[in-house]
RNA sequence: GCCGCUGUAGCGUAACCAGGCAGCGCGGUGGCCUGUGGAGCCACUUGUCCGAGUUCGAAUCUCGGCAGCGGCCCCA
């Protein structure tokens, strides 16, 4: 019988050096969370469908794995982490004093046609701040973006920003309400504009919305006061959006002072998901044409859920991130240490010593297969250890064992408490 | 959902355009060589994605399916 492919289109396998990778990229956003003071969580992987049918967006939504379980509920495999997040939030953190700091890295699913970075599970982490209306928050998960990147070595990127907030405000001051803007935001975002301006047009004061809309959507710049200076002047009939536009200033200000990478502000920026309010961005590699990390402002999504607190964060896409990392590997961890029993004699000092320097926290690989020793020690090669200790019906006698090292080629006849401590300066501290 | 490219042993590839014995590397198994030749040598192992068509003859050309990769759309 011979197997087909058992691998689900889309799902891969992770093999060592893709998922030692990875882990490095986990390794960082873990590092992130313990010096901007995020604890980490973790959510189910499957849900009731109704959490992410309260704003995810219609292009979400419809991609989602949905099914229903042997109790008949219906359920669905988390298509992204936020609404899980703010769930938990909400249900089980309102004694935690504000502002709450979350993270976490999960893996998520969606019924996407594979391609470039693009899987049907996928993994990404998150940084949520709950609690905190202040710009100071926006400004922060900006300086997490950007210190991801530079711990990742990617260099060559920028932050495309934008503000939903403004657009909100201005479709506002038109009399237009809440679903009829969820749907032209989702037009705008697709680049759809005359669709959205079909529907606008069909509206009381809809000519008047689509100017100001076009107006935006063509302020696209990497020189912030340009963009506010020209998106000032646009809005400058309307209040609420001036405050809006002003709260994006700040924004940017205050993330400019901690060093924040550069900006591409993009006023007829909107994104996928409904439940953004404020400051929205992606964060973009340049010649790599999908964006690494996503986030911005939701201010309504928990009161919908039953605790009306504000909130901002990003979710890196650590697939993605791997994609845009120069290194094609990471180094793989070295074996320090493999011993080779020639003899069934000598198996007893090999798992004496094997067993002394694993408790010494030294990494130790012990053959297994009485090959010849030239086998052996290829196998050792090849691994990358740096020691090969040799037991042998001579060592047996002495009650000894020969320690090579694999970089000289020079060895040496040890006792075995002197092999123990030879190596014991290679020893992984406990963590 | 639509479009393009690709599919050869466990893995990586050659032969495909221009139809004619499917070859190589890595790996695995067994063996030879005094216990370090990090080797070498010998033997074995295993394959044209699935299905139809054209042809004396198909890995090769045609059609359909499936899958992988990539593009559109959207996102992480």
């Amino acid at each position: 019988m011979r197997e087909e492919n058992l691998t689900l289109r889309g799902m891969r396998n992770l093999l060592p050096d893709e998922k030692a990778k990875l882990n490095r990229i986990e390794g960082e956003i873990r590092r992130l969370f313990k010096i901007y003071g995020f604890q980490e969580v973790e959510t189910p992987t499957i849900e009731p469908l109704e959490l992410f049918e309260l704003k995810s967006g219609e292009e979400i939504r419809h991609r989602m794995y949905r099914f229903t379980d042997l109790g008949g509920r219906e359920v669905v495999l988390r298509p992204e982490a936020t609404a899980s997040i703010v769930k938990l939030v909400v249900q089980e953190m309102r004694s935690v004093p504000l502002p709450i700091k979350i993270g976490y890295v999960l893996n998520a699913f969606r019924y996407d046609e594979p391609q470039y970075g693009r899987y049907r599970e996928f993994k990404q982490g998150g940084f949520e701040i709950f609690g905190a209306k202040s710009p100071l928050a926006d400004a922060e998960i900006l300086e997490i973006s950007s210190r991801l990147m530079e711990g990742l070595g990617i260099k060559d990127y920028y932050i495309k920003i934008g503000h939903e907030g403004v657009l909100r405000a201005a479709l506002n001051h038109f009399s237009i309400e809440e679903s009829v803007q969820d749907r032209v935001l989702g037009l705008i975002d697709k680049e759809r504009l005359t669709e959205a301006f079909e529907i606008l047009g069909s509206l009381r004061k809809g000519g008047e919305a689509i100017n100001i809309i076009r107006s935006l959507w063509e302020i696209k710049s990497r020189d912030p006061d340009e963009a506010f200076r020209r998106t000032g002047e646009v809005l400058k009939e309307i209040p609420e959006a001036v405050n809006q536009l002003e709260n994006l200033r700040e924004i940017i200000e205050l993330a400019k002072a901690s060093k924040v990478g550069e900006f591409l502000i993009d006023m007829g920026f909107a994104r996928g998901l409904d439940y953004y309010t404020g400051m929205i961005f992606e964060v973009y590699v340049k010649n790599l044409k999908i964006a690494v990390n996503g986030g911005g402002r939701y201010d309504k999504l928990a009161g919908l859920l039953g605790w009306d607190v504000p909130a901002v964060g990003c979710a890196p896409g650590i697939d993605r991130l791997s994609l845009a990392m120069d290194e094609k590997t990471v180094p793989r961890d070295d074996l320090v240490c493999m011993i080779i029993s020639m003899v069934k004699e000598g198996d007893i000092i090999a798992a004496k010593l094997a067993g002394m320097l694993r408790l010494t926290g030294v990494p130790t690989l012990v053959d297994y297969t009485r090959r010849d020793v030239s086998k052996a020690l290829s196998y050792a090669s090849k691994r990358n250890v740096k020691y090969v200790a040799l037991i042998g019906g001579r060592e047996v006698e002495a009650n000894t064992v020969v320690l090579k090292n694999m970089g000289t080629g020079s060895q040496e006849e040890l006792e075995i408490e002197q092999v123990v401590e030879k190596l014991s300066s290679y020893s992984l501290q406990k963590a």
